[in-house]
Parts: C-alpha cells; structure tokens; sequence
DNA sequence: AGCAAGTGCTTCGGATTCGAAGCAACTGCG
DNA sequence: CGCAGTTGCTTCGAATCCGAAGCACTTGCT
C-alpha cells in the first residue's frame, strides 16, 4: 500500500495549506455574516444560491448534495428545516416517483437578497482587497480547472453502495 | 447597512465559487483517505500535523485552534480524543498557570507517517494533477496572500467576548 | 411480464460542532 | 495590596452532520 508516492515539495505544500486555511478562514467569516443578516447557515445560503440560480428555480435532491458537495442525509435534514422556514418547498418529482424536486419560494429569494449585500462585503474586505485583478482572474482559472478534474471522481451520491469495479487508486 | 457593495464580476464569482467548491471536494477526498488510513478526521490530522510541524512538538491550545480555524471549545473536545488515543498528551504550561500545553507522542508521529503517503498521493492525483508547475506556483502565492491578508483580522478566540471597541470594518 | 439489481430519498444512532456560560489564573490601575 | 476586567480552557446544551440501513420506485435482463 506504501508506493512511494513522490513527497510534495515546498510550493506544494504551501499551495495546499495556502488552499485549505484560505477557504477555512473566508467561510468562518462569510457564515458570521450569513447567521447575522439572515439566520442562514453557509450550506442553507449554498442551497439557496444553487437554486436561484437555477432557471426553474428548482433542482433534485441528489443533484443539489453533489452540487454543494454535502451527504445526502445531510441535505434532507437541511431540506426539511429551510422548509419549515418557508424558504423553499420540496415536492415529488414528475418523472421519476422516487425523486423529490426543491424549489425556491418568493421568501427565499427575499432572504437571499437580503444577505447578498453583506455577504459581497465579507468577500471584497477579505478575499479580494488582498488581491489584485490578475490574481483574482489566475485564481479563477487555476481553482477552476482543480475543481473540473475533482468533479470527474464520481461524485458523492455514487461512492458508498457497491464498489463493484475496482476500487481505489491504481495504475498497474 | 445596506452600503451599496459592489457587485461581484463574474470572474470574481468564478473565483469565488471555484475556491469554496475545490476545497470542498479535496477535503471530503481527503478526509475518506484519512479516516481509512489511521481512523483520523480532517481536522484531527491537522492538529497532529500541526504539532509534529513544531520545532518542540507542542503548542498551547489557543495557538492550535488559531491555526487550524477551529473553536476552542471544539479544540478541546479533540484534544481529549486523541489523548484518550495516547497520540498527543496535555499538560500545564510552565509560565502560565491556565494555560495547557499539547505535545504530540511518539504514538501521534507514527499514526501521522503512517498517513501521510496517502494523503500526499490524493493530493497528487486530485489536485496537483490537473495543474502545471506554474499553476502550482501562481497558486501558492496568491493563496498566501489572501490568507495572510485574512489573519490580519483578529481570530476566532478574539471575537465572541466583548465588543468594547467598535464593533467592525474600521480605521481611525 | 417478472424478478434482481440499482437508484432516490429518509430515518436512525452516534459523533462532532459551536457559542454561551462558568471557573481559575493573570493583569493593571488605584 | 486588592479588586475589576481579561484571558485560557472546559463544561453545557443544542444544532448539525455523516454513514449505514431501510423503504419505495425503476430498470435491465430473460
């Protein structure tokens, strides 16, 4: 199982931990924000932004947990509380009896209008008032061809039930 | 409140979405390895890694939880774990009779080596792979920025007691 | 058509998380 | 010196999170 992978250098290492405490520190400081100005945890405003976005206003259940990279027991327990908020509503999908279709309601959009301005804020103070245009534009780049590669693995939904094919890391 | 903030760009937004989503999915690739690898969590390996980074194989908890953006009262719920695993011990800090210091153990050092080539090949096929040299490079260096410019605001053991200044964003 | 495997979501139980409150030691200023 | 305010950590209670197991529908294969 140890097969030598080649220990990363410095850059790397300063990439990484760059990449995990960044995030870290921008998300404490975005949910302070998000739980002040609207009472909304960071994966509730992550719903919520998903859904908005969406031209229909509404998306399934799995597709949403992969979307913000979350268990889908998870994203129930998360879906029944912003329901009883009245923030978004779920219903069976027309398609498929199986699956549940979440839409956004008016008063959802209202609430996420009015943490939006705040929450610009928090990401101008702290993320970008470091940063300039190139950087801003490289960063966005980069992250986004990490995140494409990341989202070939399977996503989460498909991991756990069977492991019919080979399993893990591999290349003969 | 509502101070007319900008409005993000689009490439602003990429950059956005893109950092919280690639980190997202590389913690979650991450912890899967780790948690198979030697039964840790994400933030467990971080605590062991942080300390086994030190010069003395120490450090007082604030320190740690400052480090690894955590709460302290969560700090303490870990560190009693990985006691009770014998991988790091706490003890009272000579100059400060509050003060408690964790030190890694011999027994911490060989669950974090025993990790460690895994993780380090997740990285690689996860993140490293997708991107150049250069990328790496533009990467850490932006990355390090932002954070650096990110931990000049007080941290997490700062903020909750008293607000006997003004409250936010300001300069005299 | 009919059954076995697969997929979508929820429930369940337990682990982890956080902030607020509490306790103890430290500090500075009268 | 002595006490009010701070600071370091833990305890407490409640919220959130996850994986495993369960249930219901769908699909593929014969």
């Amino acid at each position: 199982m140890t097969s030598t992978p080649s220990p990363l250098d410095a850059t790397q290492l300063g990439a990484y931990f760059a990449l995990i405490e960044a995030s870290s520190l921008l998300k404490h400081a975005v949910e302070q924000q998000l739980r002040e100005a609207g009472d909304l945890s960071y994966v509730q405003f992550q719903l919520l932004a998903t859904l908005g976005d969406s031209p229909t206003g509404s998306r399934r259940m799995t597709d949403l947990a992969d979307g913000v990279v979350y268990s889908r027991s998870g994203l129930t327990y998360q879906a029944q509380t912003l329901e009883k908020r009245g923030l978004v509503t779920r219903s069976q999908s027309s398609d498929d009896e199986r699956g549940v279709t979440v839409t956004i309601t008016d008063g959802g959009r209202a609430v996420l209008a009015e943490v939006f301005p705040g929450h610009v804020a928090v990401l101008d103070d702290l993320l970008f008032a470091a940063l300039s245009r190139a950087d801003i534009e490289t960063l966005a780049d980069v992250l986004a061809r990490a995140r494409d590669h990341m989202r070939q693995t399977p996503p989460r939904s498909a991991q756990p039930r069977r492991r019919k094919r080979t399993t893990a890391a591999n290349q003969p």
